[in-house]
DNA sequence: GCCGTTTTCGGCCCGACTGTTTTCAGTCG
């Protein structure tokens, strides 16, 4: 085996030989057990419980399972006697009982019935014993034979609900969020990157393209032993099946149901196989007729003169940028390769410098548990200024969003002295910015006072609640938010859920140019659920002069690093470390706080 | 099931909206 000279390699079959659960699948258990405990219509707060405890096994601080199998989890909130059992035997068995018995009572298929939008427990639990639905197929069936709409408590409206939902569903079936995907596509680009007869490797595709949700995930290596390297990726052990083997190309299936390929070429090709699987198709279609324009032909391969037609000598290509420099343009970021304008900008040599990760010097829009965050507004400013950042803005919830335990007056002018007491101590070198993530009420008025809002560094507003407003209407309320001289940014303006949720109706242009002329910063929400505004709406944001926020919105301290997901969403975007205000270092940044605003 | 604690059990997160009802249950945030 030749990948055993690699130290990646090994690391992953020592996971893969460990007894325990990785944090992830031990939280999904805890999920699944909540929602099984809902359709058996038990104790809603034991089913909270259980939600909470799969809250904080997914974003502890810590290695959680290595404490769970050690003993040491007492004094976590959230986790009592009972998940501290049940997690100890997570992480040294490997399996759950109580759950294994649980689950049995159900078809495995039910859990998808879930995530449909309209179906809670009640009315998944009715479906199940008086239909014996226990898949979305079920489901589907049920809806169209009128099955559905007979059961009390259903009607027409709600079937019809049902289906608009399982037909967004089937829109965006086998996509995956990048959040899905990234360490996975980071674990094999290391072990591929590791093997000692590859020479150099990439993963290409949407996914190097920055795209928020991707169907496969495409790698490319160079080697001059193809075969061998084919057959160790397969056998890599975070593969399940094995869907296609040759020579030079595989296909298998990860163990979260995303295909991954892998293609094998020469290290002389590579730079050409690169440029050809990264895409977009627009964007190849584009280079393959700048190619014959010069008299090439362009493939994965390599340029090859055309017959007949004499072009000028083909030179030397050993990176992408060559092919680019080759074609008369400057290299294009693979962000940008959409066919949306990229050419002329190479040409002209105009492409932006795309802002990077590292430019970030704080982060706005972050909960503590004062709201629904999982660490404290300490523990929150130690994550941040371990990340390396400036200041961290907090903005808990406001006291419309209940069930987001959100602040009161008094609650948040506490929050408020409690952070201007913490600054003391930081003398400087580091700051809180006290915020709020206010609620935009129905009418587009806010839910705290101008004279609560004006006490604070910042304000998000963000709508949470109405969502079915027809379009203008909906965007008369959040224009009249930012309208509101203490409103400093916008939040997450579709309020999408990724795969799940689709936008509000909104005229996004229309927020735009509101933004511009009230000096409103937008907020590019970094959840890898949300990335909401959409990238594709950055570049005419930018053209009117709106400045950008890169938000991760992080309820815990691991949510502050989802700033990666929208850096990647930014850099789609054509931005720059200008356009984006959390790039300004401390001393900076608050100029543009209140840049357009009276505060 | 967790928490807090005057250690033994009571309280735990509330309101709008929708659709099916005819006074309310279910879902969502």
């Amino acid at each position: 085996m030749v990948f055993l000279a690699s130290g990646a390699f090994v690391f992953w079959i020592f996971l893969a030989m460990l007894p325990g659960m990785t944090r992830e699948a031990a939280a999904q258990i805890l999920e699944r057990i909540a929602l099984l405990l809902e359709l058996k219509g038990e104790n809603p707060f034991k089913i909270r419980a259980y939600k909470t405890g799969a809250e904080v096994v997914e974003s502890y601080p810590g290695d959680i399972m290595q404490l769970a199998a050690e003993q040491k989890l007492s004094g976590i909130k959230g986790i009592g006697d009972a998940l501290r059992d049940k997690l100890y035997e997570m992480a040294t068995t490997g399996k759950l009982e109580f759950f294994d018995n649980l689950r049995a009572e159900f078809p495995e298929t039910l859990f998808e019935l879930f995530e449909v939008q309209g179906l809670g427990p009640k009315k998944i639990a009715a479906l199940y014993a008086e239909l014996g639905v226990g898949s979305i197929a079920d489901l589907k069936r049920a809806c169209e034979s009128g099955e559905a709409a007979k059961l009390s408590g259903f009607g027409g409206k709600t079937v019809v609900k049902i289906l608009e939902s399982l037909a967004f569903r089937d829109e965006h079936a086998s996509e995956f969020r990048v959040d899905q995907v990234y360490g996975l596509a980071l674990a094999i680009l290391e072990a591929l990157r590791a093997h000692p007869a590859v020479s150099r490797a990439e993963v290409c595709g949407s996914f190097r393209r920055g795209k928020e949700t991707v169907h496969d995930l495409d790698f490319l290596c160079a080697t001059k032993k193809p075969e061998e390297v084919i057959a160790d990726f397969v056998g890599l052990p975070m593969f399940e099946k094995v869907i296609a083997q040759g020579g030079t190309k595989a296909s298998v299936y990860a163990a979260n149901g995303v295909q991954c390929d892998l293609r094998a070429v020469s290290s002389k090709e590579f730079p050409f196989a690169l440029n050809y699987f990264t895409g977009s198709k627009e964007h190849n279609v584009v280079m393959r007729q700048r190619a014959l324009d010069q008299g090439w032909s362009l493939n994965e391969y390599a340029f090859t003169p055309v017959e007949g037609k004499a072009g000028p000598v083909i030179p030397a290509v050993h990176d992408e940028a060559d092919i680019y420099r080759a074609l008369g343009m400057d290299y294009i970021e693979p962000e940008l390769r959409e066919n949306a304008g990229e050419f002329d900008a190479a040409e002209q040599g105009h492409l932006p410098h795309l802002i990077l990760l590292e430019n970030l010097r704080g982060v706005f829009h972050n909960h503590t548990t004062a709201s629904d965050g999982m660490a404290s507004l300490l523990e929150m400013a130690d994550a941040a200024q371990e990340l390396g950042m400036q200041y961290l803005g907090i903005a808990d919830h406001s006291k419309s969003s209940f069930q987001a335990n959100g602040l009161s007056e008094e609650r948040l002018r506490a929050q408020i002295a409690e952070i201007r007491e913490l600054n003391e101590k930081f003398e400087g070198h580091f700051r809180i910015f006290a915020g709020t993530e206010v609620d935009i009420l129905k009418d587009g008025s806010l839910d705290f006072s101008d004279e609560l809002l004006s006490e604070l560094d910042y304000c998000v507003a963000s709508v949470h609640n109405v969502f079915n407003l027809p379009e203008a209407e909906m965007t008369r309320r959040i224009i009249r938010a930012m309208e509101n001289p203490h409103v400093t940014m916008l939040g997450h303006v579709t309020g999408r859920l990724l795969l799940q949720r689709p936008a509000y109706a909104v005229n996004i242009p229309a927020i735009i140019d509101a933004a511009a002329e009230t000096g409103t910063i937008i907020e590019l929400n970094a959840s890898a659920w949300r990335l909401d505004m959409d990238w594709r709406w950055w570049r005419l944001a930018k053209e009117k002069g709106v400045k950008c926020s890169i938000n991760p919105d992080a309820h815990s301290t691991r949510g502050l690093e989802d700033v990666l997901y929208g850096v990647r969403a930014a850099r789609k975007g054509w931005l720059t470390k200008k356009d984006v205000i959390n790039c300004l270092p401390l001393g900076e940044v608050e100029k543009a706080l209140m840049k357009g605003k009276i505060r």
